[in-house]
DNA sequence: GTCTATGCAAAGAGTTTGCAGATGT
DNA sequence: ACATCTGCAAACTCTTTGCATAGAC
């Protein structure tokens, strides 16, 4: 589609977000790259978070809890959201069991299944033991 | 917790949600419920399809594309959004299969799983033979 | 030189909330 | 009577966008 131009603020948020163990909001991307650049601004950091997510290389994870959260992992994997801390954590789940459940919906609907989208809620390790 | 008081602006939002076959947005009830109370408020509606999702007479179907939309059948299933004509509709799966789906989850999160939120995309009959 | 990206600030969508008065029990 | 609910409008959160300028190629 558009002629792409390199920018260091995106190379700079796609570092973060391949390096960070998180998932962090918008504005958490914000306030980290705002180090190495003190006067980027929050629209650019969407803009580019949103360039990203198009270009498949980071995902988007809408949550209706609060702001969306981003993902530099872009291999097919699942997200659970402690209901306790609201740390967001990674789920890797079979490719093979991630397609099974399209066909299983395929099923009980009269029309065709192409994706979904699954956000797990429960208490993380840490929130657990107490 | 509250003392739950009567209202007829509430009731109308619950008779309109149980009889419809759609799924409507805040906007489309309050568009709705006008017709009975012109001079209903958008608050007033938010207020009560809040209230009722919290009672559990009401679902909240949160989707990542525009707003929130309800849905007055409260027996557990699934819905998936055409991806061509916008339109939400149910999807009804055996309630093991759904519980099968967290314990499939816990066996790849070292943590409790106690929940989950599933939304379809695909393409509806309507839409689909053209 | 041309086209894209940026910073800034303003606008946008969807939702919530404070308040004074109306309504339900 | 008293607590809850309502209408109204303002506020709020998250995100997008228009514009002039800076930066990439």
């Amino acid at each position: 589609m558009a002629n792409l131009k390199y920018s260091r603020q995106r190379a700079s948020i796609k570092e973060y977000l391949m390096t960070t163990q998180g998932h962090p909001t918008a504005d958490t991307v914000y306030l980290h790259v705002r180090k190495e650049f003190p006067h980027i601004s929050l629209g650019t950091v969407y803009r580019n978070l949103n360039l990203l997510a198009e270009m498949g290389e980071a995902v988007k994870i809408s949550t209706p809890d609060g702001g969306d959260r981003f993902d530099g992992n872009t291999h097919p994997h699942y997200h659970v959201v402690c209901t306790t801390c609201g740390d967001v954590m990674d789920l890797m789940m079979n490719p093979e069991y991630i397609r099974t459940i399209n066909k299983k919906a395929s099923e009980h609907f009269d029309g065709t299944i192409d994706s979904h989208r699954l956000l797990f809620y429960g208490t993380c390790p840490k929130c657990g033991r107490r």
